[in-house]
RNA sequence: GGGCAGGUUGCGGAGUUGGUCAAUCGCAAUAGACUGUAAAUCUAUCGGCUGAAGCCUUCGAAGGUUCGAAUCCUUCCCUGCCCA
């Protein structure tokens, strides 16, 4: 077993913050010396039925504590994700219903143990305690804050200010992440940076229970591809960790430059001397950012599916893109009998029955700009019938291609 | 409970002396050029139907006034601010 200096050293990291430091040094210390875990807390509200690579950062660092002997306690929020967490939100989030959250928490749990290791966690759902709540108890714990705390946070005081209405429950939710902290006696919570507040909420009320209160270790958040905003489904700019070999190293290539070493160092297991090496020659180019992208698409890929596929994706990705050519597979468009009149189909009818587009007016507009070709052969205008045979194949727009079928 | 302000097309936000409003503009988005499916930049598009010109449905909801309403009136719903 390593020493709780040492141990310390590999968890700092990645990690933006920890409250505090020394505080995990005393509980790794006595940890070692008692040859006693730790109980590492991750709370999870199945929102979204996916696992995105922004849920694998606190993920992978729950990884690295199991390794180092400790425990891992996952919550799922099957309460909690009825209130909605809204930190780092400018709207009151909608309410999910009890069926949708167990259904996404059942999922979830699948995905957790690609990356966990199922001996060393407990997976608890929050239910389990609010469910028993009386209003007292709710009362309880409401008093254990003050609304100007509340109210000096960001997130609310933004939206205070705003004029945008903050709904009494939000206020709540604070205080049951604080509380699921009291109940499975957490020693460690992960968060992100966004989840300060919350973890200290749950310092407190720990204090308040007479337990020693946990240490915050909270990591940085993670950017999704638009590189603007926080990795995040709601948001739709996600990379789910199921996505085909081929969509996830494409969404990887598709990020901005400016996030690839984030993305190495949060994501992957690449050393970080090397990251620092890649950066290094980033600067002084004496690599092209396309080379350091397609690595990072690679080890990704790799991850989660193998390595082969990540070789094969990378390939593919180099023929269809800076080759120009057509995808290995595309997907067959059975062109129904009734489209046709005098043997030919009006191009706005593919692209409809493709669903490459909403509506006709949108396929109208496709076409009028020139996003669209037959055969590599650019169709200049929307009124265009074309005869087309089996095996055609349809281009719309800068990745949709469809193999057409009669 | 009282007073005030407001609810517009994904978001922000114009437009309220009634017609010229499918509705300025910015962001986002989509397509094209340039590229490394990066960034930046430039161009175009951005309610729907109609195989151009025409039509239909939109400005919280429902009614009403009017030849004509996002703009006026009534009722209702929702939100914020101030006072209690």
């Amino acid at each position: 077993m390593k020493t709780a200096k040492e141990q310390l050293e590999l968890l700092k990291r990645g990690v933006a913050d920890i409250v505090s430091e020394k505080e995990l040094l005393v509980k790794l210390e006595k940890s070692v010396k008692e040859k006693k875990p730790l109980r590492i807390k991750l709370g999870i509200d199945p929102t979204a039925p996916d696992v995105h690579l922004g849920f694998t950062v606190p993920l992978r660092k729950l990884k690295q504590f199991q390794e180092l002997g400790h425990r891992v306690v996952i919550i799922i929020g099957s309460y909690t994700a009825m209130v909605g967490d809204p930190s780092g939100k400018n709207a009151t989030r909608p309410q999910l219903s009890y069926e949708g959250v167990m259904s996404n928490a059942k999922n979830y749990q699948e995905k957790i143990f690609k990356i966990l290791n199922k001996d060393k966690t407990e997976v608890v759902y929050n239910g389990e305690w609010f469910s028993k709540f009386s209003f007292n108890d709710v009362i309880r714990l409401a008093s254990k804050i003050t609304v100007a705390s509340l109210l000096e946070h960001d997130y609310f005081d933004n939206r205070y200010k705003s004029g945008t209405p903050i709904a009494l429950h939000e206020f709540i939710y604070p205080l049951m992440q604080g509380w699921d902290s009291v109940e499975v006696k957490a020693d460690v919570e992960l968060g992100g940076t966004d989840q300060r507040f919350n973890v200290i909420v749950g310092r407190d009320l720990q204090r308040e229970s007479g337990q020693e209160p946990q240490v915050g270790l909270f990591l940085p958040i993670l950017m999704g591809p638009d590189g603007k905003n926080k990795m995040s489904k709601s948001l739709n700019n996600y990379i789910s960790i199921d996505e085909s070999p081929k969509e996830m190293f494409g969404k990887l290539m598709s990020i901005p430059d400016a996030l690839m070493l984030d993305y190495f160092k949060l994501l992957t297991e690449v050393p970080l001397p090397e990251i620092s090496d890649i950066e290094e020659k980033l600067k002084n180019q004496s690599i092209h950012p396309k080379e350091v992208k397609k690595r990072l698409g690679r080890e990704l890929v790799t991850m989660y599916h193998s390595k082969k596929d990540a070789e094969a994706a990378d390939i593919e990705f180099e023929r269809v893109f800076s080759g120009k050519e057509l995808p290995a597979d595309l997907p067959e468009l059975i062109l129904p009998q009734q489209l046709f009149k005098n043997g030919k189909v009006w191009i706005i009818n593919i692209l409809m029955e493709a669903k490459a587009v909403n509506n006709k007016s949108e396929a109208k507009r496709l076409v009028e700009q020139g996003g669209v070709y037959l055969n590599n052969l650019k169709i200049d205008s929307p009124a265009t019938d074309l005869e087309v045979k089996n095996g055609d194949i349809v281009k719309a727009g800068k990745r949709k291609y469809f193999r057409l079928k009669l």
